[in-house]
Formats: structure tokens, C-alpha cells, sequence
DNA sequence: GTTAGCATGTAAGGAGTTACATGATTTT
DNA sequence: AAAATCATGTAACTCCTTACATGCTAAC
């Protein structure tokens, strides 16, 4: 219940803010659309959280124009401070577990274009490692006791490994392609030995 | 930090348990290499549960065998009692959003081996019209702000999109499955009007 | 004989949800 | 004028994690 109402929403509502302008509401529901496959927020966690950085200054309350003459006054719209922005940067440049676990990957990722390249390889290579002793500790369980499991079971661990396995190709294309888009624009430096 | 802590949980120990009796140090290995794609528990929340289970009556420590002369008094083996048999029916067999949510399914599904073929079609029906659901949401928001998005947002998207469908497809195939093998065994019921 | 892994537990707290409560505005 | 949806907010609660605390036992 204190004030820290959790880095991953706020990195999301601060990157969204970063973007446009906007209110509860509706920030509420582009944040659904943009992540609605891996995750959902809540007004009950989402409002607390403007609240929040609004006492820490990192969002400010936008003035309506004062040539709309509108009575309804209602909606608040919040736009990013320079500390949030720099609060922004700071959450975008942190390249940890906080960056690559299964609840945050999505919402860094999401917000790639701000972050820088050398940043961004170390987040999905540790995405990838991660997921990888993942793979490893599974597939060994499963050697050890395959032949003793029921065929649901077999199947959700097979369902399971192959969704693990193509995401792990996937960042292995993001990685060739990041590394590629690095060389280009530094082509004075070797890169081959930067494997590994 | 009251008594429920947390049917998830709960049906993972009572399932596990339900196969043979174990302690709490290796069921919880056993449980991370089951759903190990999908989740993790820590000793922090399976200790207490396993406490709670105890209390109320559903689990009980199982007498080592009194031929060994073992001096090891440490492991506390849990078995089922016929309370936590019942328990474990009654939540196998409730065919609800608390079994085809993201983080009750993988649980459920792997203990279908003990759940009726009509709760089991139940479960992957909802499964598949809650993903559906999220996949409708996202590509509405999508064909309306494709355009504006960066090409980290568009990957984002694309994968997630991808391996949400490729979830469908598979929970296609089990429920016609299921649907053939409820046939074969009842074969004097008719089958071609249940299709939605 | 000391590191590594087995084994059990607790207290505090983090991150978010659900359900509730309220009112304005648009649509039908 | 009723129903839907927009819009904001709070309190209580859920479920799980982290960090700590402890001791035993096997391997090197």
C-alpha cells in the first residue's frame, strides 16, 4: 500500500505518457490493446499508481485550453514532467531480471524505440538465457520421468517446450538483427568476436 | 494470510499428492518441473499451504514404516486422507474462469487424467473462447492505430498475436479429440449437432 | 573440515485484483 | 427516460515472493 505501486506499471503508464498526453480512462485501454496478450491492468491498480506519481511529480495535471469553454470537467489528463522523463530513462536503461522476467519483458520491450541498442541486446539476451535454463530444467526432469507421465501431461509439457522453443528463436532473430543494425552504423569496429 | 492459500496451489499439492505421498522439499521440485513453463512456486507459499492443508484435515503425515531404524527424523512425508480426496474431486470439477485462466489452467490441465471428459471439454471450450476474446480485443485496437505504431510495437504485437493463435489451434485439435473419443464411447448418441 | 545441497519454516511486504461507490455523458 | 459507456476513485483482500533463520547430511 505504499508508494511504489510497482515498476512495471509505472514503466508503462510513464511510457505511454511519454507518447501523448492523456487521462485514466483511455490510458487505461491503450495500454490493454498494446499488452493485452501478456497482460491487464485494472483502474483499481492504475489510478493509485497516476496518484502516486503525481505526488512524486513525475506526471502533472494538463490545463484544459482555455479557448474550449467546455463544462465538462471531469476527465483529467496528465502529461509527463522532465523528471519523468528522466525517471523514464532511468527505468528504460536498468537491463536486469526486472527487464527480462515473464510479467516486465513485454512492457520493456514495448518501449524499445526509447532505449538504447546496447541496452536493448542485453535485455533479450538475458530474456533468452533465461528462458534457456528453463528449457534445461524441464527437458531434465522430463528425461528422468517421461515414460512414468499420463498423456495430458505429456502433452502440456510438450505444448509447453514448443512455446518456450519458439520464442527462443524469435529473440534469436531480434538479436541477429539488433547486432546487424549495430554494426552497420559502427562499421569500424569487429564483430566477430562479439559472439557469446 | 488467512487459511486459503490459494486454490491454484492447493489443487497443484492435493494432485501431486494424490499420486504418491511426498515431502514438501521434493514436491516442490516436482511441481516446477511439471509447470515449469508456465509458473513457479517458492517454499514460502508451498510451506504455509501445506500447513493449512494439514489443518484442515486434507492432507496428514504419513508414519514412516517402522522397520526402518532410520535416526533421520527430518522429512515430514504428507499424504492425501479421503477429506482431501473429496476436495480434490470437487476442485477438478469445477469448470469455471478459475480453471481456464492464464494461471489455473496449465495446473488443471495437468491433472485432467482425473477429471471427467465432460468438465475436461468444458475447461478447453472456455480456454479457447477467453483467448479468442483477447484476440478480438487486440485486433480491433490494432486495425485502428496500426499505422502509428513503431516497429518494435508492431513485432510485439505480431509475436503475441501469433502465439496466441497458435494456443487455439492447439486447444482445436485436443477438443476434437476429446469430442472423438466421447463418441467412440458412446456411440448411440448423435454428434453432429454439437457444434456451436 | 568445509562447502554444497537437502529440508523446514516464518515475517514482512510487494503487486495487483475485486467489489464497491459515485456521477457525467452519450446512445437508443 | 432508460441503458450503456465514460470516468474516477477507495478498501479490503489475494496470492505469492524475498529475505531471513535454522539445522542436518553428503561429498570433496
Amino acid at each position: 500500500m505504499a508508494g511504489g505501486q510497482g515498476r512495471v506499471l509505472e514503466l508503462a503508464v510513464l511510457g505511454s505518457l511519454h507518447e501523448t498526453p492523456l487521462h485514466g480512462y483511455e490510458l487505461r485501454k491503450r495500454l490493454n490493446a498494446l499488452l493485452g496478450m501478456f497482460r491487464a491492468f485494472s483502474y483499481g491498480s492504475l489510478y493509485p499508481c497516476l496518484r502516486s506519481l503525481l505526488a512524486r511529480g513525475l506526471i502533472a495535471e494538463e490545463q484544459p485550453a482555455p479557448n474550449a469553454i467546455v463544462g465538462g470537467r471531469s476527465k483529467i489528463v496528465y502529461k509527463l514532467t522532465a523528471e519523468g522523463k528522466e525517471r523514464l530513462q532511468e527505468l528504460l536503461t536498468q537491463a536486469g531480471p526486472s527487464a527480462w522476467e515473464d510479467e516486465s519483458f513485454g512492457v520493456h520491450f514495448a518501449f524499445f524505440r526509447h532505449t538504447e541498442a546496447e541496452v536493448r541486446l542485453r535485455i533479450l539476451e538475458g530474456r533468452r538465457s533465461r528462458l534457456e535454463e528453463r528449457l534445461d530444467a524441464v527437458r531434465t526432469a522430463l528425461a528422468r520421468t517421461a515414460e512414468r507421465l499420463d498423456s495430458y501431461t505429456l502433452e502440456l509439457q510438450r505444448h509447453g517446450l514448443e512455446s518456450v522453443e519458439r520464442e527462443v528463436r524469435w529473440l534469436n532473430e531480434l538479436i541477429a538483427t539488433e547486432r546487424r543494425a549495430s554494426a552497420e552504423e559502427r562499421p569500424e569496429r569487429d564483430t566477430t568476436s562479439t559472439d557469446e
